[in-house]
DNA sequence: CCTACCGATCGGTAGG
DNA sequence: CCTACCGATCGGTAGG
C-alpha cells in the first residue's frame, strides 16, 4: 500500500510537470526533485519515464470511458444522451484537469504499440459522438447534419476547456457543460437551412 | 535573396519537425540533417532554436491578424462578419497548416517576453471574436449568449481543424468554413430556451 | 558551411 | 533510497 501511494506521488508530480512544461522538456529529475528524491531513486518506482505517460495516459482514457461509455449506449433520446455525455466529459476534464491535459497533448510522445492504442482507443471514444448524432438524425430528433463533422466540434470545444478552466472561476463544471450542451442542441435541433440560406450558394467557391 | 532563401528553407524544415515531435524533442542536429548541413553549420543563419520558433510562430500570427483582423472591423452585420472570420481563420490554418500547428501548439515554449507577447497577441485575436458576437447580441441578431463562452467554442472548435485537416480529404477548406460557421450561426441565431428547456432547473445541481 | 570541440544535461544502471 | 557513474545527446561556439 505505501509502496501504491508512492508509485502515485510520483505520477501527480509527473502530471504536474507534463502539463506544465510538455514531456519532452521534463526530465526524470525534475520529477524527482518534486518529491526530495535523487534522480536515479525514481527507478526502484518506476521502469521508464514513459512508463509514468503511460500510466497518466491510460488511466485519463479509462476515465472518459468509464463516465462516457455507458451514458453513450443509455435508453434515451439521442439528445437527452448527447447532454449526459457532455456532462460527463466536462466532469472528467474538471475534476482531473491535470491528467486531461496531459491525455490529450502528450500521448503523442508515447511510442510503438502504446501509441497506437491510445489512438485506436480515441477513435473509439469519438465514434461514441459520432453514434449518437446519427442515431438523432435517423430519429428525426436532430437536423440531418454531418455526424463525422460535428462529433469534431463538439470534442474540440470540450477539449478546449482543460486549457481554460480554472477551478475557482465564476461557473461550475456543470454549468459549463449545460451551456456547451445547450449552444451544441441547439445548432442540431434547428433547421439546418435559416441561417446560411444567403450564403448557401458561394459554398463550394470559397 | 539566396541568404533569405535558405533561412526560409530552415525554418520550413524546423516547421515540419515541430509539428511531427514538438519543438523540445526536435534538435538542431535534425533540422540540418533535412538540409543535409551539419548541425553547427545552422548558426550561419539562426542566432538559436528558439529564434526558429519564434520566427515560424509570429509569421502564423501575423497571418491570422492580417486575414481576420480586417473583416472583424468591416462594416456588416455581425452574422455575416462572423462568417467571413471563420472563412479567414480556416484559410489560414488549411493554407499554412504546419506553421499553424506549431503556432497552436508550441508556442509555449517561447522564453520571457516573446512568450507574453504572443499571450497578448492570442488574447487580443480572442478578443475579435467576442466583439462580434457582442455586437451581433447588441443588434439582437444573435440570442443574448454568453460572449467570452461563445467565442471560446468557436475558436477551439476552429483550431482542431488543424489536427484533421487533410488537403486530400473531401471537403475543400470553403466547405469546412461553411459547415462551421453554419453550425455556428444557427446555434447563435436560433432561441436560447428551446433545447434545453427540460434541464433548465437542473443547470446550478450538476 | 565544415571540423572539432565545449560544458551541461539527458535517461538509466550498479551496488549498496 | 543514495552515491556514483555510464554513454549519448543536447544547444551552441571557435576557427577556418
Amino acid at each position: 500500500m505505501a509502496i501504491e501511494t508512492r508509485r502515485r506521488q510520483i505520477e501527480d508530480a509527473a502530471s504536474s510537470l507534463f502539463r506544465e512544461r510538455g514531456y519532452a522538456a521534463t526530465s526524470v529529475r525534475d520529477i524527482a526533485q518534486r518529491l526530495n528524491l535523487q534522480g536515479g531513486s525514481l527507478y526502484a518506482h518506476v521502469a521508464s519515464k514513459e512508463d509514468l505517460l503511460w500510466s497518466i495516459v491510460s488511466r485519463a482514457a479509462d476515465r472518459f470511458s468509464a463516465e462516457v461509455g455507458p451514458v453513450a449506449h443509455a435508453a434515451a433520446p439521442a439528445p437527452d444522451r448527447l447532454r449526459r455525455m457532455i456532462r460527463a466529459h466536462v466532469g472528467v476534464i474538471t475534476s482531473a484537469q491535470r491528467e486531461a491535459v496531459v491525455f490529450l497533448h502528450e500521448w503523442r510522445f508515447l511510442s510503438g504499440e502504446r501509441r497506437s492504442q491510445m489512438a485506436g482507443r480515441r477513435d473509439a471514444y469519438e465514434a461514441l459522438f459520432r453514434a449518437v448524432i446519427a442515431d438523432g438524425v435517423a430519429a428525426a430528433e436532430f437536423a440531418p447534419v454531418d455526424g463525422r463533422m460535428s462529433a469534431m466540434v463538439i470534442l474540440s470545444a470540450l477539449n478546449g476547456i482543460a486549457s481554460w478552466y480554472r477551478p475557482d472561476g465564476e461557473l461550475t463544471p456543470g454549468q459549463i457543460a449545460d451551456q456547451y450542451a445547450d449552444l451544441f442542441l441547439r445548432s442540431l435541433a434547428c433547421p439546418v437551412d435559416s441561417p446560411s440560406e444567403a450564403h448557401s450558394m458561394t459554398r463550394t467557391i470559397t
